[in-house]
DNA sequence: CTTCATTTTTAGACAAGGCTAAAAATTAAA
DNA sequence: TTTAATTTTTAGCCTTGTCTAAAAATGAAG
């Protein structure tokens, strides 16, 4: 139905529309996608014709119920298989992206409902990203980032928004990983760092740092 | 490093190698990949330059140590793969061809070692077919097809051939599967159909499905 | 309301893999 | 051994997805 450049279109439009209003630049795909503006305009004229997005010259793209479906069923891949790489081959949490990004991509419906039935039905990957059911719909849960919280709230790390194996690293030396609690023991104005404690330990956590966890607060 | 294409002609050529003498021809392999001669000339040129088979204008190619290990690498994931689907997502032996010919191109030397052990170190897939080990050797046993045996050998069954779904569902119809002991009651000269037993049961067997049928006899 | 920087699209080209049609080599038959 | 049939290769074209360079649209600033 779809090839493997289509779904990586579809996805990376999908992530986008998530923290844009309106429509998706050309410009932004092209940045995400790593690939130049040109080859994105042939992409999404070829999409907008199959029905996936809708399409206006110089006005951005907007992914149609189809197209968001389709996104969604190949997040929802992705994210199955990094629970299957840690909690059955114990691969650590920074290891698994790139290996998904190939599995998410494997042709089988049976597959993803026998994977998903393996693995129990997971709500949350290993970085605490939600699954999409089969029907492409997610619960969203009332997350806030780190840099939000002010000095002495509590709460419990339920997510990375960068996933880098060099940040979720950083993380591991610190202890932190989803399900930690933590707690803001200070915030300093001027360049948005903070000190947090984490069990007995405090630390110091830059402002790029607290931009990219995320935390239900309790 | 190898292209999907590129490891489907090393896979198609490998298994063409294990039942032809001397190099294999190019119609031999259009014929396997079910593409054209033109598509075979082209690709085993290339392949050549890379060095993973010797190939000689109108003489048929033969690969190289490097290639028979590459092709083995990917047999090796495939095998594991399909290992994998029956007994963990308990997909059925019929089921699995189709998803593992996709799988066996994910490109992760950890994933495989992981997968592997986690699969307890598997010597067989779920048809009986021998899976290399990471060096790309395979054990292989001394098996004959069911219509080398004669009446009264006994022996049991350890592979098969022919692996569509249509033979395999109609071994399950029979109880037929691997590990299935059976005897030999009696073979027809003419057309070289035999009556066998297996358990309590008695059947007809048509020339074609014995030779089709791995035994080891015992 | 022009002008200029930025964004986006178009046009033309390229690499991978595949196909068709025609040419060349090999093998088999008479 | 000369011809005929078969196999294999070559030549040229197509599609997918990409790129660069140039043109066109948009929008921000004066």
């Amino acid at each position: 139905m779809f090839s493997l450049a289509e779904e990586n279109y579809l996805k990376a439009i999908y992530h986008l529309e998530q923290d844009t209003k309106g429509g998706v630049s050309t410009n932004s795909i092209a940045d995400k996608m790593d690939t130049k503006p040109s080859s994105v305009t042939d992409m999404v004229q070829k999409l907008a014709d199959k029905g996936v997005l809708s399409y206006k010259k110089y006005k951005g793209t907007t992914l149609t119920t189809k197209g968001r479906k389709t996104a969604a069923g190949v997040i929802r891949k992705h994210r199955l298989w990094e629970v299957f790489l840690v909690d059955k081959l114990k691969f650590h949490w920074d290891e698994v992206h790139e290996i998904a990004e190939q599995l998410e991509h494997i042709k089988s419906e049976e597959l993803v409902n026998r994977l998903d039935k393996y693995l129990g039905h997971p709500d949350f990957d290993p970085h605490g990203d939600p699954i999409p059911d089969k029907n492409g719909n997610v619960k969203k849960t009332e997350k806030k980032l780190l840099s939000e919280l002010t000095k002495k709230q509590k709460g419990v790390c339920v997510g990375v928004k960068e996933t880098s194996s060099e940040f979720l690293q950083y993380l591991d030396k610190r202890n932190i990983t989803i399900g930690t609690k933590l707690t803001v023991l200070g915030k300093e104005f001027f360049d948005g760092s903070m000190i947090i404690q984490v069990g007995r330990d405090q630390f110091f956590i830059s402002k790029k740092t607290a931009e990219n966890l995320y935390i239900q607060t309790t």
